[in-house]
DNA sequence: TCCCTTATACTAACATGTTAGTTGACGACT
DNA sequence: AGTCGTCAACTAACATGTTAGTATAAGGGA
């Protein structure tokens, strides 16, 4: 008995496009909708059981973001990766975590290298334990967290938005033992740079981090070259 | 006799949800549609002569952008602005106009280099004639060239969604004559550093012109406070 | 006079019926 | 046998009917 691939809308919140929305979006970013399968209507509002109305605002939210591709009156698919669209989110993703250290490492709080500080420590205690998912949700959490101190509310979400292909490319990644030590490694010297207000360092520290991710996606062009646009 | 504020659905392409979209967008943000106004989706549907689907559609990409707020139930309304995301979107602004002038300065052809050079040269002879709407298209296309030679398509868009809320405040400010002489010298600044191949000095010429935005907008709070949020 | 209640009108949200464009398969003609 | 034209089935797109939540204004009580 093959359990439904999407989240049951009773469990979110929200208007019932919204819901819909978040459904079919988790469903797409886990890859339980990998790149290429194709969306039909009918079979969403079975599923979840609503009418076309919400799912039809919903995958027209998907599409402005670019999560699914529309063919005019014939089919939906949820888009495939490009390169150059990754290289694309790479780059966005890079600037706005340049831009965000820059001005943390000017403002930052004590308060504020305590927390980086915690989440480094967590970082290593995760690494020990071999627990690579908490590592994984670690990482994240770092990331999110100068984005929050910006103090720019919406930031956090911008980058999200502009990394959604990288966060799907990103479950295709194998698990590399060695990674996370050299990750940790980065996230220090940026915290380093933040304490000591070295803007430059902090700067470069952080495009060196941002910078490492791209190669490890390279390959898998070709060993997923099914996700992949030709 | 009162001309529809909206562009008529014909003289676009693409869906009629598209095309709606479009036609609302546009009318937000020229201000025809200034923050405040209440968007009744059957008033929409009268003047379009469409249907209430395509416009539900199109009110919910236009709200996932922040452009309308929608009241559940109750109402739409162009969404007001609010000093805290205009700095955030300047922000934003700011963070990728100096990644793209920092990958240009790395990369940049001869070809770009003359466009660019072109581009500025057109900027002085409109200040001369004091073409100032000319002007302002030019300086726009400046940063969009910009954009665009970073090779990155799609990076030209995020930055016009970024700017959302920029570009609706600036048709507030009011003429400056003084202002698009220092606009000038501040994009030969980065043209020369531009030309030099040097990227710290391309990276804080463009800091410093793309800060200058934010204190011209800060009096519009006060002179028109009926457009901001309390 | 002021506040609370209640009824009514209005709106977005949702459901469903209808249209039109696309795809793929089958059959006829070359 | 291969190719082109036709047709049938399916899908998204659009139109319209229905529901439910919100705001406003009128009326009654303190």
């Amino acid at each position: 008995m093959t359990a439904s691939s999407l989240n049951k809308v009773e469990n979110l919140s929200g208007s019932l496009s919204q819901r819909v929305y978040q459904s079919l979006r988790e469903a797409i970013l886990s890859m339980q909708y990998p790149p290429g399968t194709v969306i039909r209507k009918g079979a969403i509002c079975d599923q979840l059981g609503v009418s076309r109305s919400p799912v039809a605002e919903a995958l027209a939210r998907l599409s402005a973001e670019g999560l699914v591709d529309v063919i005019p009156q014939s089919a939906t698919k949820v888009s495939c990766f490009s390169m150059d669209e990754i290289r694309e989110a790479s780059f966005l993703r890079q600037a706005l975590e340049i831009a965000a250290v820059e001005k943390v490492t000017q403002e930052r709080t004590p308060e504020q290298l305590a927390a980086l500080t915690r989440n480094i420590r967590m970082q290593e205690l995760l690494v020990e334990d071999k627990d690579f998912v908490g590592f994984y949700e670690t990482d994240e959490e770092f990331h999110t967290m100068l984005m929050n101190f910006t103090g720019f509310n919406g930031v956090p979400q911008v980058l999200a938005s502009v990394s959604l292909h990288l966060t799907r490319a990103r479950m295709l990644m194998l698990p590399d033992e060695s990674r996370p030590k050299e990750t940790i490694k980065e996230h220090q010297a940026i915290l380093t740079a933040i304490k000591n207000q070295d803007v430059d360092a902090a700067r470069e520290a952080m495009r060196s981090h941002t910078g490492q991710l791209i190669p490890r996606i390279l390959p898998l062009e070709e060993s997923h070259a099914e996700y992949f646009k030709p």
